[in-house]
DNA sequence: GGCACTGATGCGCATCTGCGCATGTGCGAG
DNA sequence: CTCGCACATGCGCAGATGCGCATCAGTGCC
């Protein structure tokens, strides 16, 4: 009764990937097949297999064959609409701390963790 | 310009967590120090401190001193109304799967990776 | 000053992730 | 039936994550 919490961060971890966001960003436009968007993504074959595996296995994914190839398409339009608002959180937060560099001069918090510099 | 990408998947990685989202359920009702917090969730407080500290470096929340306590609170709204929006998609995503599960008398997808299942 | 309290940080470990790579599987064409 | 194409899956490894534990740092009070 309390580990909708779970669900809902598998969903999440599951968003919470570059490349993933890709695939629902190209996703969003329509649905596609597995040639196409690696080729669009510029990624390996097989790794897009396993981000869209996984993409299924939470639900935000399904695929349909189509002769032999299969089209894959976002299932609930309410993923992209939240992306929409993770997006204009984190451009708040890059105005607020542009903001705040201005100001004062330098950064002001999160010294650890460096968000942005990774991989 | 693309790398929007990473920095949104920091901060869906940042959601992507039982503890961190019952985190945000608990501070959505009001700010709250971290004894408090630890207190409710029942939970040991260095890893409350590291979870906020890495909420923190995604500006998901923020603290301030009050006294020799420290109160954390939300930063963005709609951090909250995102975590709603992917709610709903999970509950219709629980309701589609138990709809298939009662007509067809077993499991659509999702063979691997349970989903829910996990540690 | 010393002390108790509140929170942050460092360390070590088990586990998970993402990737490249090789290989397996389903489909259509000949 | 066999071949080639389009995807999926298994394996192994480097790096990241989450936790418990001990410890450090800032604050108020005596």
């Amino acid at each position: 009764m309390d580990d909708i919490y779970e669900i809902q961060a598998d969903v999440l971890r599951a968003l919470g990937n570059a490349r993933r966001l890709e695939i629902i960003h190209w996703l969003a436009q329509g649905p596609c097949d597995v040639g196409t968007l690696a080729d669009r993504m510029a990624i390996a074959q097989p790794n897009l297999s396993q981000h869209l595996a996984l993409m299924r296995s939470t639900g935000i994914v399904e695929g349909e064959r189509r002769g032999r190839e299969i089209r894959y398409r976002l299932i609930d339009p309410d993923i992209v609409r939240a992306c929409g608002l993770m997006r204009g959180v984190i451009e708040r937060r890059v105005a607020r701390l542009a903001d705040a560099t201005r100001t004062t001069g330098s950064v002001p918090l999160a010294p650890p963790h460096s968000t942005t510099t990774q991989r």
